[in-house]
Formats: C-alpha cells, sequence, structure tokens
RNA sequence: GGAGAAAUGGCAGAGUGGUCGAAUGCGGCAGUCUUGAAAACUGUUGAGGGUCACACCUCCGGGGGUUCGAAUCCCUCUUUCUCCGCCA
C-alpha cells in the first residue's frame, strides 16, 4: 500500500499516474488526506489526555508510599473521567485508523512514467523481440496434439484424479519439466541468486504482505481447517521471507531464487484460451526476487529483464518483450515487463514470464526497511519475476522444435534431460 | 494427539503490581590512548506515532480483561522446548 506521508506531499502526481489505469482517484485520495489529519488529530487529544492520567497515576503511587491514603483515594475519583474520555477516544482513533487502511487498501501502486496509459492488453507496448519464427513442416501440430502423439502429458488422467487444468507428466515429459527447472535454477544461481526451497502453503499475514490478501482471496486454494493459503506463485513466500525486517544498507540488494508449484483457481477462465498447458490450476514455476536500494532498484528491474532475455536467447524460442499498460498492470506494480514466447501452431502469444518492480508498495505492507546512510529507516524496494513458468515455456518449445522426426529438444538443455529428442 | 515448561531490546539474560522502555553482559557505533591496530577506559546504542524541533503517547509473542497504575495478576490465541503416543 502506499505510504500516506507519499500521498500527502505528492498529492497531484499521484492522482495523475494513478489516471493512467483508469482510475479517478481524486475522491479517494482527498479522503485519505482528510482522515489521516482527522487521525493525527485524535491521536493528540489521546495523548494528551493519557498524559495526564499517567501524571496522577504516579502521583497516587507517590502518596500511597508517603501514608497519605485519603489524598490518594481522592485522587482516584478524578482518574474516572478521563479514563472515559480515553476510552472514547480511542474508540475513535481506531475506527479512523480502520477507515483509513481500508482505503488503503484499495489503492493500486502508482504507475512509473514509462507506463503507458491504456485500458487492455492490445494497449501494451512492445519493446523487444527476438528469435525467429520457424517455418513449421506440414502437418505440424499444437502441443496438447503433440503431447499426446509422444505420450509425454496425459490430460485426461489428470482430469480423473484432480480435474481439468491439473495435468499429468510422464516419461520423457516429466524429464524435461525437470531439466527445465534445473537449468533455470543454475542459471540463476550463477547469475547470484540464492537458492531457496519455500513452503507451498502460507498463513494469512503472508498472503497480505504481498498482497493477495484482502480483497483477491479468490483466487487462492484456501485450506480452512487450517487458514491456509496454497501459494499462487513463489513470489509470496519468497517476499514474506523479508517480513518484519530491518536491514543494514550493507544487506542490500537481496537477490533469492526458487522453483514451487503454483496452485490458482483461476474462477471465470473457459473457452480455448484454457487448452492444454495455456492455463493451469498447478504449474510449476521458477522465480527470481530482489529486495533493493530505492535508488538501484530500476537499474535492478532491467538486470532482471536482461537475465530473463538471456535465458530466452539460450532456448533459441521466438519471444517478445511488453511493457504493461496502466489498465494491464498488476495493482501492486509500479512497472512491469512481460515476457510472451510465440506458439507457432496456435499462432498466439503466450505469458511466460512477468518483471516487476513494486517500489515500496509490499515494503511498506510488509515492513521490510533498512537503516540508510542518516541512520533513518527507510523503506526498502521489492522486485520479482519469472524464470520461468514452465507450462508454457514447454509449450513453447514442443510447438516451435517439432519435426516430422520428433521434437528437438534445445541444446542447452541436453546436459539435463540425457536425450535430444522426443 | 496427551502432559508439562517457556516467550523480555541485535544476542544472552535480570526483573512478579508504582519514577521499568526496562539492570547486567556481549555485540554495534563514537571518543581517549596508539605511527596504525589490538587491549583498556569513557560515552552512546530498540521501534512506531507526533512535532519545525522539543514535549508527549504507544510497544516486554498476539488479542482481551482486572487495577488509579501491568513486563509483572487473570482469560485466550500463537509459537518454542521437554516427555509420551503416532508417523514420511
Amino acid at each position: 500500500m502506499l505510504q500516506v506521508p507519499f500521498i500527502r506531499s505528492n498529492k497531484a502526481t499521484v492522482i495523475k499516474q494513478l489516471a493512467k489505469r483508469n482510475i479517478d482517484a481524486t475522491e479517494m485520495i482527498d479522503e485519505v488526506i482528510a482522515l489521516d489529519e482527522n487521525r493525527r488529530g485524535l491521536q493528540t487529544k489521546l495523548d494528551t489526555i493519557l498524559s495526564e492520567s499517567n501524571n496522577l497515576s504516579k502521583e497516587i503511587g507517590n502518596l500511597f508510599k508517603s501514608g497519605e491514603v485519603q489524598k490518594a483515594n481522592a485522587l482516584k475519583e478524578q482518574t474516572s473521567q478521563l479514563k472515559e474520555e480515553s476510552k472514547q477516544l480511542s474508540d475513535q482513533l481506531n475506527q479512523k485508523v480502520e477507515a483509513l487502511n481500508e482505503l488503503l487498501y484499495k489503492i493500486p501502486n502508482v504507475p512509473n512514467d514509462l507506463v503507458p496509459a491504456g485500458n487492455t492488453d492490445d494497449d501494451n507496448e512492445e519493446v523487444f523481440r527476438a528469435g525467429e519464427t520457424p517455418k513449421l513442416h506440414d502437418g505440424a501440430l499444437p502441443h496438447w496434439e503433440l503431447a499426446k502423439t509422444y505420450d509425454i502429458i496425459d490430460f485426461e488422467l489428470g482430469n480423473k484424479i484432480t480435474g481439468a487444468g491439473f495435468p499429468v507428466y510422464k516419461g520423457k515429459g516429466a524429464k524435461l519439466q525437470r531439466a527445465l527447472i534445473a537449468y533455470f535454477l543454475d542459471k540463476n544461481t550463477a547469475a547470484g541468486y540464492t537458492e531457496y526451497q519455500l513452503p507451498h502453503l502460507v498463513n494469512e499475514a503472508s498472503g497480505f504482505g504481498t498482497g493477495q490478501l484482502p480483497d483477491k482471496e479468490g483466487q487462492m486454494y484456501h485450506v480452512t481447517e487450517d487458514n491456509l493459503y496454497l501459494i499462487p506463485t513463489a513470489e509470496v513466500p519468497a517476499t514474506n521471507l523479508f517480513r518484519d525486517n530491518l536491514l543494514n544498507e550493507s544487506d542490500l540488494p537481496i537477490a533469492v531464487t526458487g522453483y514451487t508449484p503454483c496452485f490458482r483457481r483461476e474462477a471465470g477462465s473457459y473457452g480455448a484460451h484454457v487448452r492444454g498447458l495455456n492455463r493451469l490450476h498447478q504449474f510449476d514455476k521458477v522465480e527470481i526476487l530482489r529486495v533493493e536500494h530505492p535508488t538501484r532498484s530500476y537499474d535492478a528491474l532491467n538486470e532482471m529483464v536482461e537475465h530473463v532475455k538471456g535465458i530466452l536467447n539460450e532456448l533459441k524460442l521466438p519471444y517478445r518483450i511488453l511493457r504493461l499498460c496502466g489498465g494491464d498492470l498488476g495493482f501492486t506494480s509500479a512497472l512491469t515487463y512481460d515476457f510472451e514466447v510465440f506458439s507457432t501452431a496456435q499462432d498466439r502469444w503466450l505469458e511466460i514470464s512477468s518483471v516487476s518492480n513494486f517500489e515500496t508498495f509490499q515494503a511498506n505492507r510488509l515492513k521490510l526497511r533498512f537503516k540508510n546512510a542518516e541512520g533513518k529507516n527507510e523503506l526498502c524496494h521489492t522486485l520479482n519475476g519469472s524464470s520461468l513458468a514452465l507450462p508454457r515455456v514447454l509449450a513453447g518449445i514442443l510447438e516451435n522444435y517439432q519435426t516430422p522426426e520428433g521434437i528437438q529438444i534445445p541444446e542447452v538443455l541436453v546436459p539435463y534431460t540425457g536425450f535430444d529428442k522426443i
């Protein structure tokens, strides 16, 4: 969530930038400022009363000590009114704080200057394109047909044991998945990211820290018995590693990578776009995450983009990079680059990575700070990205590397798979 | 799952109703001494709100209660440890 002091001193900019998301935030921002002023006024009043009653209590204590019981009892009577007042004030104060927070939860992050205005993914700005779209032979198939032909992914079996969106990988399909995970992790650790194995279920506080809660709980599977959520992305446990941390400036930057399965309810998705591996309830993903000094975070974002590019170049897949427009930008993000791989057989682009700078938006909720050069506590910037999401990369490989004789394995993966053809 | 014990500042650890935001030690920072360093000595060292800055307020695992007054008493939740049971 946004910081109130920031809103107060940058009101015009905040409203202007939020307009890129097609939000007129004028009213909300005004209300935030009014509620905050109100809150501070109440706080000051309450503090005064508490101060008075603290003094009285001390006096009473001293009187008891010196044996002046009657005087002490007389003073006791005075405290009851103060108590009543302070109770009322603190109730009012709590209401204000709650109202303020509820409002703040509804305000998305302020888009960066680079974010183009726009409504839908049509308005995203293509900033890079690489890789040749291969000319496929006659009779080239979409990946779900290839999966069947070569018996490497079984969607029906997943259907039987769980339901739609939970495919079963088998044989060389399973091995290829494992190879991709190992390859991605190796690339990430070689680039300085520390590998973590993270919990796949998280508590409410963690869901809140990264912005899934409140409001977006419908996207996550919820284990009500224990009030835990299945992670929709490793971003949630990875970012929450640093919840409530007060770091030294020298601890920054922090770079983390981890592989986890991801679980998404994807309520409301339907049709051809959920065919095959396009959209699943459970999928594998390797994530990279950075905790950065505010002055460096956009350099870090570029480094992450370059890193993901490096991987896709090695895999020799056709891909493009989009800068998301305001309408398509995630709630918590200030600037996001999406990577899409070209699905030749489907003739469409599939999102395989999303690299974002959240600036202080998550850090504020997480209370993730560092001590700056002046000795003041300052919020860190958090960033994360996929490197990479497995199913669509797999789809891209199957479709783009298919030949009449079988599916070639990208050269960099062969040491991991142990075979060069399916 | 059952029984018991515990949770205090970066860490260790005192504090069982009244100048306790909290002794002491370690660590950190600054200074003295030193050519420099170490050692020694001296000082300093939690967070949030609030203020131009002070003042002031809140925080001793979380929440609630008793009391004029709670780190200290009561209730509750969570976590950790020990023992028993079960178990990949």
